[in-house]
DNA sequence: CCCGCTAGTCGAAGCGTTTCGACGCTCTCA
DNA sequence: TGAGAGCGTCGAAACGCTTCGACTAGCGGG
């Protein structure tokens, strides 16, 4: 633990005169009184649910703005058994891809905001106890989880909380939960059919560490099995290889398989984190890229961006504003698919 | 939902047996009548406020777990006035170094739920309003904010807001704020004194762009200090340099500076996006790392690590939770220093 | 022997909202 | 012309918790 050292200095307690920021916070009670009208009629015209008169709706606003009211969430919480807040629980298990995370989150933050909730951030070290503990004490409405395993143990304690909840990723079994995220199926056979259309005759995989595979995590199965299907649809030779992310490792498998397969001519890379190595070992082997070899990635943008790769992206904005609105659909009541599949696209640049 | 529910003296339900999960919501009038002993006993077990005989307290708790009983966030916030959350405000600006964002951010996590208190994530392109929102409706007790720019807009209104908040970085004008930082003049002096320590008698700090310096951004201009003032009294030879950020650039620099000074021997790099394209810099150069030429970097560890750079890490972990220990500090009206900056630590790696 | 303590418990008054039912109105239409 | 049907507003009852003051024992000191 480091020590820490203390600068000395004066805490001046500065504070202005300087409209609603300081003091005692302004009551519905004071606003209504200002306005010369009963406490639920404030409360009318502030959520809508009842026909106000437009002068008093007027004159109530008016007082909201001067008195610069803001309600208390606490007791709005308490009184309408809605906190306006969701959680997002997140991951924070290393390997995961961190600027696609924050991506998700602070998509998830603004899509929240404009259904006017807040999101509470829940990591997923505090496991199964930090969901319960914030769903019984009505913390929050829901939850969007993110990162979901296929054999997840919040997925049960879901299936049973009383709050609804939206999984970004499929769990092994899906019932009883919703679930969003890019259909990477058909993200695995559209980069089959753009290599296809180039005119490819045999293309590779190269995926994730093979230990992902043997997890059996969802996207990573679900892309080969779309690759492979389109690979027979569209009568093409080809394999699909695991790919470890350190350099030597990408160099050694791209090589060999360069060299046990002479004919290949497109390479479909699933891995953000190997796709660089990828490209640099074939510029070592003095492949042209696309000329010998054509590559498309599945990877977020600001990976396949700079690289000038053609790719089909990982919508992480929109898989996160996705899941906020299945979540308040859920929370009106209005009834949700269990399962959406965002349909990929390919952004074509310089690999193909 | 389940709207409707008679009960009369025990309750005996679903709940109880499969883990408390579903359903209305246990109250502390269930407990208390459960237990035996009036509502303010039960408040009191659990607040630990008034002296309870070890009796009571017992069945008490009994009832809690066996009920599984989870206090009413928005009750408690309105009837104790906190909510016991706390905001964290993050920038979503690009530039920022995510991986490091996340790491913060999950050891403010980590460590508010050490304090019993939630995280509430605000985004920063909200703006003041969000602020404002989140601490006039005591949707949280504190806040916590990331990235603070010299002059940030934020500042002035924090001072007058009646929430406690603490800064992580430093503003131009820090009074009334309490801000947490890594200290980066010793930061700087710690890689000077390392390198006097190794036999170095010339030794140059590389740094942020020149842009950087002309804006007077606080962390870059203290670790120069820290650096010019250790220069001077290890009785060493040698300068800054301000560095941009293109691989061009810095080879231009790089080898301009070797051509100038044909003593050096030990560099300080403070600039993490830089750092790599000294390395490649010096490799192209013929120089050896640390034969010819040793490294100092200032920088996260996941840049050092592979690149196996002797460095001052930016401890992510322990700014979050010296923050969140002063938010708490402020929360129970004690007082805080207003700056604290932490000892950097320095880790020895192959490069010098 | 009474007084004042302290430890342990209780009852009830809030905390600031939302929401339900009720109450006058004013219209409309039979 | 009188019975509904809205509309616009109000008062009061929740919501589930914390906390304050009060009360009862039991106990030591003057």
């Amino acid at each position: 633990m480091t020590e820490r050292r203390i600068t000395d200095g004066h805490a001046a307690d500065a504070r202005a005169e300087d409209g609603h920021a300081t003091g005692r916070a302004v009551t519905i009670v004071e606003v209504a009184r200002h306005a010369g009208v009963a406490v639920s009629t404030v409360s009318y015209v502030l959520s809508g649910k009842r026909a106000i008169s437009a002068d008093t709706r007027r004159r109530v606003l008016d007082s909201v703005r001067t008195l610069g009211y803001h309600p208390n969430a606490g007791a709005r919480a308490l009184a309408s058994k809605r906190a306006n807040v969701i959680a997002l629980v997140l991951p924070l298990r290393a390997g995961m891809h961190v600027p696609v995370l924050m991506r998700f989150a602070t998509s998830v933050v603004t899509a929240a905001r404009h259904f006017d909730h807040d999101v509470l951030l829940l990591t997923a070290d505090e496991g199964l106890d930090g969901l319960r503990r914030a769903a019984a004490s009505a913390l929050v409405d829901g939850l969007v989880l993110m990162d979901v395993e296929l054999d997840d143990p919040r997925v049960p304690l879901l299936r049973r909380l009383a709050e609804p909840s939206v999984l970004i990723g499929f769990p092994a079994d899906a019932a009883g939960v919703t679930c969003v995220d890019l259909d990477f199926a058909a993200a695995g056979a559209l980069c089959v059919a753009h290599l296809a259309e180039r005119g490819h005759h045999e293309v590779v995989l190269l995926g994730a560490p093979a230990v992902v595979y043997e997890r059996g995590t969802g996207f990573a199965r679900r892309t080969l099995e779309g690759f492979t299907a389109a690979l027979a649809e569209h009568g093409l030779d080809g394999t699909a290889l695991p790919c470890e992310e350190g350099f030597e490792e990408v160099h050694a498998t791209v090589s060999g398989l360069l060299a046990a397969r002479p004919g290949l001519s497109g390479l479909v890379v699933h891995n953000e984190a190997a796709v660089n190595h990828v490209l640099s070992s074939l510029r070592q082997l003095g492949r042209k890229v696309p000329q010998d070899l054509a590559v498309v990635a599945i990877c977020p943008d600001d990976v396949a961006e700079p690289a000038r790769l053609t790719s089909v992206l990982i919508p992480a904005e929109e898989v996160g504003r996705e899941a906020v609105g299945l979540l308040m659909d859920k929370l009106a009541g209005r009834p949700v698919p269990p399962a959406t599949l965002l349909v990929p696209r390919l952004t074509v640049r310089a690999s193909t």
